[in-house]
DNA sequence: TTAATACTTATGTAGAACATATAAACAAAT
DNA sequence: ATTTGTTTATATGTTCTACATAAGTATTAA
């Protein structure tokens, strides 16, 4: 009987810093402290907190990776809005990361893709559409490899910014590099896929004159060689 | 003239540990660090960078917190899969974001689900619609708020949990205490919104019976009350 | 009143010391 | 011979002290 029968869970030794790291973000919620918040010098805190200053400040170090805490010489610190998809950044490493997270984000950004239509028809301006038959029009008789990735690149993220969000549209730029990745994986396996029935030049097309609804079949189709990869 | 028209960018200070982790990121990345490889002890990493063990440790505490390091004495450190969201978690308070940020979360939130309608349909099985049926079932005749609040999170998180993405499923577990809180702060504003025309029992016999089409398009109608409130 | 100066303070960095867990090697016991 | 206990070396965890540096504050001089 293998020791994985037993369901031993692996003790994960916590640290000092991980403690404080917890202490302090509730600290912040409990007293409702917000951005422009000055906060304890480190030293009170290492006094409160019964611990040395050194592990206060690995604690401090980790908020301020997450541009969540500001600090000047003398002037002490002070809490700040957070880059939200920070961490996600530095995380975001195809060589790192699991087959299956890979996968997993690479439908999270079709989805998107495909949940982006009302949105776009909402928000469209003819400034928007015209740029996007500019950019149509402009990979016309374009074959070369590269320039239809940075085709591919500036279509969909052209759509994403006619959402007006700039935290989605931040957030599919960050998950582009893992899309590619994906795709380009998965040619190495499975070859070139088919070329979709709906192109860039039918999506604008639509946006123009359609309705939300043809925008998700056509994206649905545009999709579909990916899509009909998925497991 | 305000100072703002000489474009003065703010001077922030980097320190060391900021720019430790920058080199250890780039490091690994540089060197196809895969999760299980050792890394260096603090001190050869203290010594090739040329700084003291204290800024060392605060760089790689910062990368602990993402998970992406992991320690045990005399053992040394090790590259782990990091939590994808981890740093995205701690960050996540309506307190300390910008309203705006709190908009656009809501927005991608909405996104999604419009999105995930293909997904659901491709993943769908027996037992995930017979659990959803349960779950409108004991919603009926049901009046009080909170039990509502927790209608909506189990419905809604079990379409999520039928994408079979575990990804996107603890993405949008993450982005629900954001909605929640703009959904309340929008009913403070404009008072309860209006009752859909497409409630859950639609939906899931859409799923049972539909099509992804028509899903997508009772799931805008389902969420029209919240939709029609964007800017 | 203004400007130059020194003083004070909170963060940033360095280095040393010790605590603690544990891998590895070795010794003892069954 | 395999297991069990002991020792030892080592890398991380924690604390403490000291000093550097920037930036408010108070003081002084013109």
């Amino acid at each position: 009987m293998g020791l994985e029968s037993y369901q031993i869970e692996k003790v994960e030794s916590v640290t000092m810093a991980d403690i404080v790291e917890k202490r302090l973000l509730d600290y912040f919620k409990k007293n409702a402290f917000k951005p422009g918040d000055a906060i304890p010098k480190e030293l009170e805190l290492a006094e409160a907190l019964q611990v040395s200053r050194n592990v206060v400040r690995e604690a401090l170090s980790r908020l301020k990776m997450l541009g969540m805490i500001e600090s000047k010489k003398k002037r002490g610190m002070v809490l700040s809005e957070p880059d939200i998809f920070g961490g996600f950044e530095r995380v975001l490493d195809p060589l790192i990361l699991e087959q299956q997270t890979l996968q997993d984000l690479f439908e999270l950004r079709m989805v998107l893709e495909m949940g982006l239509a009302d949105l776009i028809f909402r928000r469209k301006t003819d400034d928007d559409v015209a740029e996007l038959e500019r950019i149509v029009q402009k990979s016309i008789n374009q074959n070369k490899a590269s320039f239809k990735v940075k085709h591919e690149i500036a279509f969909h993220g052209k759509l994403y910014a006619m959402t007006g969000n700039t935290t989605i549209m931040r957030f599919q730029n960050l998950l582009l590099p893992i899309f590619e990745y994906v795709v380009s994986e998965e040619e190495k396996l499975y070859g070139i896929p088919p070329i979709s029935d709906v192109g860039h030049g039918d999506l604008v097309e639509i946006i123009k004159n359609g309705t939300p609804q043809e925008f998700k079949e056509a994206m649905r189709i545009h999709l579909s060689p990916h899509f009909d990869r998925l497991s």
